[in-house]
RNA sequence: GGUCCCAUCGUCUAGAGGCCUAGGACGUAGCCCUCUCAAGGCUAAAACACGGGUUCGAAUCCCGUUGGGACCGCCA
C-alpha cells in the first residue's frame, strides 16, 4: 500500500499500549519504537496507554518499569500514560449501549464450565469457541453474576487491511461471543482496546502481529459502537534463537536489563529498528534519519530471531562514537558497581577522560569498560598468573631495572618521552619491543593485554609507574 | 485440532520479472597492520525450502507441498 493512501490528511495519531504485567521487555520496546518513529515521522502524536484491567496481574511496579523503559530509550510520549483503571465507567457505558441495544448479551456459564467444555472440544478435535448457549437465555440463573459477552455475526467474512500484511480475509463463521465484562465488572482487553483507540481518535494500530487474529473481532466491535475503523499495522514477532517467541528462557527480555548490562539505548534502538525493518544496506543510523526514513513499505513480513551478537557490535560501534565527556558520566555508576570506586569517592574526570580514550574502542559495553579501568585507578593491581609467569621472571629482570632507572629519570612523563625511552633500550639490546613492552605491561596492568604501553604509562603517572616497577621487580626475587 | 500469518547465507537483511556470477551487516576462518589486546583494512566459506505453472525470461507473479510461528481465556 503506498503512503499516499494512508490517511496523511488529517492528523497521526498512534499509541502504544503495554500491559503492566511485567517489565518492559525487547518485543514490547520495538513495538513502542515503530510507533514513536511513525508518530515523529509524520509529526503526529504518541499516545501512552497503560491496560491494566487484569487487576490480579497488573502492578505499579511494572508501570513504572515500563515508564523507565521507555524513557532510557528517549520514547517521549504527547499524551498519557492513561490508564484503563480510570476509565471503567466509559467501559460500562458503551457496555449498557450495546446490552440495550441487542448487541451483546449476559452470560451466566461459569469460568469452571467453560474451562471445561474448551478441553473437552480440544481433544475431540473441535474448535474450542464458545456455543452460544446464552445468547436467548432470558432469565438470570439464580446465584450468578453475569459477565457480559458481545453479539459476533456468524455469516459473511470480515476483511482486514493491514499495511504491512495487505489484505486479510477471515471467516466470520470462525468468530465467537467474546466476553467483553468480566462478571466483577471489569471490562476485557478486546473492548477496551476499541473503545480507547476511538475515544483517543487513533489513526494507526501499529502493534505486534500475535493480535491479527483478534483484528476481526474488533472490527465488529467497531462497527456496533458505530465508528470507522483504524488503520491497523501488524509488526512482525521477535523470536528468540530457537525461534519461538522471545521469552525469559532466552536470557534477558527486558530492556533495563541492557541497561545493567552496560549498554547504550541508541544502540538498542539501532539494533531494534533493523529487527523487521531496512533501509537498502545502511547498519547505523542516527536518531534523525530514523525519523526521517522510516515507512511501513520498508517493514518486512517475516519474523525476526533477536540475534546479540550483532547487538553487541552495535553497542561496541556507539561506545566508539561517543563523546568521552559523555561516557565518562555513564561510567562512574559501573564503576562503583564494580566497585573500581567507592560511592563517595570523586574521580578526575579529564584524568578518567584520557584513560576511557585508551579503552573505549576495546571496550563492547560499558561494563566492560568499568571493568578495564580498573587497573588505571586502583592501587593495588593482581597480576594473572600465567601473564606473571611468563614475565615476571629473571630474565626480564635487568631489563625491569633499567627502564625504571630510565623512566626515574624523565621529567616530561608524556608518552612520545616514554617511547625515546624504551626505543633507547630496545636499541642498546638490539631486541624487539615486545621484549621490553610484555613485562612492563604484566607490571603496569597484571595483565598481557592493554592499549598501548607508552600511553598507559603516561596516563598511570610517573609514581605509580614506579611503584609498580618496584614491585614487579620485588616479586622476582633477588637473583641467585 | 481450527483459523491466520510467514519462508533469500547460522543470524539480521537488500532484492518491486532481465541490472543476480544473488549484494550488505553480524558471526566464523585466513592474511595485513602491530609492543599485547582491540580497532581498522583485505580475502574466504556461507542462502533464494521443495514441486508445478505463467513468461522469451522468475529469488521476484500464481497454485500446491513442506517447514516455522501466532492466535483460539471472565490474559493482554
Amino acid at each position: 500500500m503506498s503512503e499516499k493512501s494512508l490517511r496523511l490528511d488529517s492528523e497521526v495519531r498512534v499509541r502504544f499500549a503495554p500491559s503492566p504485567t511485567g517489565h518492559l521487555h525487547i518485543g514490547g520496546a520495538r513495538t513502542a519504537l515503530f510507533n514513536w518513529l511513525f508518530a515523529r515521522h509524520h509529526k503526529g502524536t504518541f499516545v501512552l496507554r497503560i491496560e491494566d484491567t487484569d487487576r490480579t496481574r497488573s502492578t505499579e511496579d511494572y508501570i513504572h518499569s515500563i515508564i523507565d523503559g521507555m524513557k532510557w530509550l528517549s520514547l517521549d510520549w504527547d499524551e498519557g500514560p492513561y490508564r484503563q483503571t480510570d476509565r471503567f465507567d466509559v467501559y460500562r457505558k458503551y457496555t449498557d449501549k450495546l446490552l440495550e441495544e441487542g448487541k451483546a448479551y449476559y452470560c451466566y456459564c461459569l469460568p469452571e464450565e467453560l474451562e471445561r467444555r474448551r478441553k473437552e472440544a480440544m481433544a475431540q478435535g473441535k474448535s474450542p469457541k464458545y456455543d452460544g448457549r446464552c445468547r436467548n437465555v432470558k432469565e438470570p440463573a439464580a446465584g450468578r453474576t453475569p459477565a457480559v459477552r458481545f453479539k459476533m455475526p456468524h455469516e459473511g467474512e470480515t476483511v482486514v487491511h493491514d499495511l504491512i500484511r495487505g489484505r486479510i480475509v477471515f471467516e466470520n463463521e470462525q468468530l465467537d461471543d467474546l466476553v467483553i465484562m468480566r462478571s466483577d465488572e471489569a471490562p476485557t482487553y478486546n473492548f477496551t482496546v476499541v473503545v480507547d483507540d476511538v475515544d483517543m481518535a487513533i489513526t494507526h494500530v501499529i502493534r505486534g502481529d500475535d493480535h491479527l487474529n483478534n483484528t476481526p473481532k474488533q472490527i465488529h466491535i467497531y462497527s456496533a459502537l458505530g465508528y470507522e475503523v483504524p488503520l491497523f499495522a501488524h509488526l512482525p514477532m521477535i523470536l528468540g534463537a530457537d525461534k519461538t517467541r522471545l521469552s525469559k528462557r532466552h536470557g534477558a527480555t527486558s530492556v533495563m536489563a541492557y541497561k545493567e548490562m552496560g549498554y547504550l539505548p541508541e544502540a538498542l534502538v539501532n539494533y531494534l529498528v533493523r529487527l523487521g525493518w531496512s533501509y537498502g544496506d545502511q547498519e547505523v543510523f542516527t536518531r534523525e534519519e530514523l525519523i526521517k526514513y522510516f515507512s511501513f513499505e520498508n517493514v518486512g513480513k517475516s519474523s525476526a530471531v533477536f540475534n546479540p551478537e550483532k547487538l553487541i557490535w552495535l553497542n561496541s560501534q556507539y561506545m566508539k562514537n561517543t563523546p568521552n565527556e559523555k561516557l565518562v558520566d555513564l561510567v562512574i555508576p559501573f564503576l562503583v558497581k564494580e566497585k573500581v570506586i567507592s560511592e563517595d569517592q570523586t574521580v578526575d574526570k579529564e584524568w578518567l577522560s584520557k584513560a576511557i580514550t585508551t579503552l573505549k574502542e576495546r571496550s563492547k559495553t560499558l561494563l566492560e569498560l568499568a571493568y578495564s579501568l580498573r587497573f588505571y585507578i586502583t592501587e593495588d593491581i593482581e597480576y594473572d598468573e600465567k601473564a606473571r609467569t611468563k614475565f615476571l621472571n629473571e630474565k626480564s629482570r635487568d631489563l625491569l631495572v633499567e627502564v625504571t632507572h630510565s623512566l626515574a629519570d624523565l621529567n616530561d612523563f608524556s608518552a612520545s618521552k616514554i617511547e625515546e625511552v624504551f626505543m633507547s633500550i630496545v636499541g642498546r639490546h638490539n631486541m624487539k619491543l615486545g621484549n621490553l613492552a610484555q613485562p612492563v605491561r604484566v607490571a603496569i596492568t597484571g595483565r598481557t593485554e592493554s592499549p598501548g604501553i607508552f600511553e598507559v604509562l603516561e596516563i598511570v603517572g610517573k609514581e605509580k609507574t614506579l611503584k609498580r616497577l618496584y614491585r614487579a621487580i620485588q616479586s622476582i626475587g633477588i637473583k641467585t
